[in-house]
DNA sequence: TAGCGTTATGTCTTTAAAAATATAACGAGG
DNA sequence: CCTCGTTATATTTTTAAAGACATAACGCTA
């Protein structure tokens, strides 16, 4: 079946499954790839603003997403303080640990899915 | 490990693991639900033009899609032929059967992660 | 050869998303 | 009470995607 696919396209190489995945709660999605990252490098930081840097993403971009997560859960994923020592700065709470290891566990599962169906493609 | 997520946003419901999915041939991506659709519906018509408006969707842009479809693919996946009886059509070729059947049990696949992943997210 | 419905393309406008820019609030510490 | 780096938010600009419009080519049929 999956052979006589590829063989459509000529060439041996080249041919993937993609796919992406998120979360979504009362019909708004809020948990992709990008979030994750982002989660982790505050927690590495201390600090939006540095986080988003690292990731070449704008801070009101960041700021935006942090925003979104909390709203969308009962209790905050990121405290967040403006003014005081350093200037402020954000760490994570308990449920921003879990949420990235549940996503982390995910992904992998659907990589997993992914590169089967690629070498299934591929014959 | 799955119900300590879940208590995150409180509501028992409204939770989804979500994705979509697609084949990429040489870094380009090319095969997502659209086109399968649009193929379809084309070998229903016999018209590229008129399957593009029951999907309330542009001719330009259905054409690009078959163009491009064509272009990846080394033999035409659909023929096409401006002018003559009935100003002209387009019929599918085997390779796009093919497709849309491998297509069809991709999705069936991926629709039953899905549900896995939301299952277990649910506990 | 005129008419018809389709394929084939170019261009222009609209819309939406992203990025850039600017500014204010915050609050511990000097 | 001033500075500093961070959070917080509004406004503007840029960019990209989608959509709308217009027009030509095609070739069978009458």
């Amino acid at each position: 079946m999956a052979e006589s696919i590829k063989q459509i396209f000529g060439k041996r190489k080249g041919l993937f499954v993609k796919g992406s995945l998120w979360i979504e709660h009362n019909e708004i999605p809020f948990f992709g790839p990008g979030p994750v990252e982002l989660l982790e490098r505050i927690e590495e930081t201390g600090s939006i603003s540095t986080a988003a840097r690292q990731m070449n993403m704008s801070y009101k971009k960041a700021w935006e997403l942090i925003n979104k997560l909390n709203a969308q859960s009962v209790n905050p994923v990121v405290i967040v303080k403006a003014g005081g020592k350093k200037g402020g700065g954000s760490t994570l709470t308990e449920e921003a640990h879990r949420l990235i290891g549940y996503h982390r566990e995910l992904r992998s599962r659907f990589k997993t899915f992914l590169e089967m169906e690629t070498a299934h493609l591929n014959e």
